[in-house]
DNA sequence: TATTCGTGGAT
DNA sequence: TATCCAAGAAT
């Protein structure tokens, strides 16, 4: 354990602190009053803010994870618009239900989407479960959507612990361990918890992630306006930038693909990415990997799919770049003409070029697609 | 339990 | 420009 603060809670902007060491943490009195109260003055019209219905609830907690509202706005309406019902997204297609998610990233919380709408229908009766544990067992549903739907949905006691509230915690009452850990992520749950207390426990998690998003931000906070500062370990120690932890940098993977847009009249093909890699469900052009960097696209296509006529010119487009949590992609797409069908492979499947814009695509083919000097979609 | 799942806005 | 990281979950 690390060096614990006592703290004065004094006015606003107020340093009290006397530094001792505790074994336990005091929270605040009136904490929760005093936040719900921040909030009612806050100005942040989200499309689910109040709504009162699970489904839609369960939608935008789905399309928040990992991801910023204001991203998350244009889809929750499409969603809404296309699903009005969790009975409609069940009984629809992954393949739209992913061309629908096309371009929010992390595909797996598309399959889930669909998975528990299809759980939720068949075995509930479209109603989802209304308690936390209920919840949990859900796909894609983990500690934070559950707390979430059960709080917002169904009015239940359970502190949502995101981003903004390891941030606003980490600070306010100088928890320093890595929140990744199991033991502090469970330090961070039971002092969001305990300040929560017997308030509403929709308003007060609103109101939490409302704060961290407007006030305790990430970087560069506005502290002296803090209706919390005089009682902040963070600012009081002057060591606000210092939490919460920081995360473990990542690597970066580089990868090299060769998509091959092969055409035979009015059609091309395309794969669909399997699990176990990145875009899960999504469609590409047949792709050739390497993990060298490409110096000659032609002649690395050529040995990669062997039945590539040899006389034939091919157009060559790239690099295209995208980085991604973990992987930096490399792609150059190679367009040739084909007469022959013969030996292409079974996996390939073929399709209307008109067709593509109905397929769900990667960032990086949707770029290609949409460039003016691609001119393969008329 | 450490890694791996996208994408884009902000600084 | 490079870096951070966002209403996390699964494996």
């Amino acid at each position: 354990m690390g060096n614990f603060y006592g703290f004065g809670y004094g006015m606003h902007g107020m340093r009290i602190f006397v530094p001792m060491t505790r074994t336990r943490w005091t929270p605040p009195p009136g904490f929760a009053r005093k936040l719900i109260n921040w909030s009612r003055h806050l100005d942040r019209p989200l499309p689910w803010r109040e709504e009162q219905e699970p489904y839609r609830i369960w939608l935008s907690e789905m399309l928040l994870q990992q991801t910023r509202a204001a991203q998350a706005i244009p889809y929750y309406h499409r969603f809404v618009e296309q699903y009005p019902t969790v009975q409609e997204l069940a009984q629809a297609d992954i393949a739209e239900v992913l061309r629908l998610w096309e371009g929010l990233g992390y595909y797996n919380r598309a399959h889930f989407l669909h998975q528990t709408a299809r759980i939720v229908t068949s075995t509930r009766g479209g109603q989802f479960p209304d308690t936390y544990e209920g919840l949990l067992a859900l796909p894609g549903i983990g500690p934070y959507t559950a707390a979430a739907i059960a709080s917002f949905a169904f009015g239940r006691p359970h502190a949502v612990v995101d981003g903004n509230v390891i941030r606003i915690l980490a600070r306010l009452t100088g928890l320093e361990g890595d929140p990744a850990r199991p033991e502090v992520r469970r330090e961070f749950q039971a002092r969001a918890d305990t300040l929560m207390g017997r308030s509403d426990p929709a308003a007060f998690n609103q109101a939490m992630m409302d704060f961290g998003a407007v006030q305790c931000v990430p970087r560069q906070p506005d502290c002296p306006s803090c209706p919390f500062a005089g009682f902040c370990m963070a600012w009081n120690t002057d060591r606000v930038n210092a939490f919460p932890a920081k995360k473990t940098r990542r690597t970066l993977r580089h990868r090299y693909f060769l998509f091959l847009v092969l055409k035979k009249g009015s059609r091309t093909w395309l794969v669909r990415r399997d699990r176990g890699d990145v875009w899960r469900g999504l469609f590409t052009f047949p792709l050739h990997e390497t993990d060298a960097p490409v110096d000659d696209p032609e002649a690395l296509a050529r040995s990669g799919w062997p039945f590539l006529p040899p006389m034939r010119p091919m157009t060559i487009s790239g690099p295209w770049e995208q980085v991604l949590t973990h992987q930096h992609i490399h792609a150059w797409i190679l367009t040739a003409s084909f007469p022959r069908t013969t030996a292409i492979p079974p996996e390939w499947m073929a399709v209307e070029i008109r067709d593509l814009p109905n397929f769900a695509f990667p960032r990086i083919l949707r770029r290609f697609l949409n460039d003016p000097r691609t001119s393969l979609i008329p």
